[in-house]
DNA sequence: AATCAAAGGTCAAAGAAAGTCAAAGTCAAA
DNA sequence: TTTGACTTTGACTTTCTTTGACCTTTGATT
């Protein structure tokens, strides 16, 4: 495993039974024996909108970093995750976005592997990147909507 | 023997009791001393979703090779499905296929829905037929082995 | 106000995987 | 013997991660 996956199950381990934490960008750092800005990649790469995360900040002395698990209004989480993909997306986004819906335990995990089956990226390989990205939405939406009915 | 069929060989070992593993590409290049991207020849052409196995990837640092595999010995049907699939179908093709398997009860219904609603003409008006039916029919397979793992 | 130290932020380069593709090699079948 | 499928190889690409130099913001001190 690397370190950025090591740092991000960390914090999610520290926002277990919380819903927002505050971390000392430079404390963590050194902890975990990494440079700080590591830290803003792990947060940027992992603790996104799409997964459900707002992160802020504030500089200077006594500064730090809050990392917020927002809480949504399932009835309208979906129709959100499905504005949000619009009429194209990529994998990764849409990973996140399943990782979120998982967590707000809007489709079961089974769906979602079944969902990110159909939308992985080498389904698509054949065909020119842009395109794929349109079919990827398409399929997506197509079966989030399915595995919402009912 | 060649060594694709070494290389295969030593894969199919390590997954004999296990049903899913992960490797890196690299390192077992190395062990072999064959070139990396011969380990992507071997995947692409013998691990397949006609054989039962899905492949997927990560790049960058930490990346690895993750290889599952069904366990066709049970599901001789699904399989027969994949197979007659081939490359190409379409969409009521497919459907026949999908109702066939819920009479068999070898996938729920609602698998079969998510399925068909993945698989659906209109998620590919965009592209041109002959591709539509290629498409289709990976994104059929993919769902369908991942439908399959327990 | 001016200054300073203590945060955190940005960005680009280097590193670490894996993927792609086409050229060249092999080998059996027609 | 020519052809065509399958294999081998390596140069080049893409994606993700790690690192470090430099920048900006903020609160405290003078």
């Amino acid at each position: 495993m690397n370190l950025s996956n090591a740092i991000a199950q960390m914090i999610t381990e520290m926002l277990q039974d919380k819903s927002e934490i505050e971390i000392q960008r430079n404390i963590l750092a050194q902890d975990l024996g990494c440079v700080p800005s590591q830290i803003n990649y792990v947060l940027s790469s992992r603790f996104t909108p799409e997964r459900g995360f707002i992160v802020e900040s504030r500089r200077g002395g006594g500064g730090c970093i809050r990392i917020t698990r927002i809480s949504y209004d399932k009835d309208t989480l979906i129709m959100q995750v499905i504005n949000s993909v619009g009429n194209r997306t990529d994998e990764n986004t849409l990973r996140n976005h399943l990782v979120n819906l998982v967590y707000h335990k809007l489709i079961s995990e089974r769906d979602a592997a079944l969902i990110m089956a159909g939308c992985g990226d080498t389904n698509f390989k054949i065909l020119p990147a842009e395109i794929r990205d349109i079919i990827r939405a398409t399929v997506f939406k197509q079966m989030l909507l399915t595995a919402m009915q009912e």
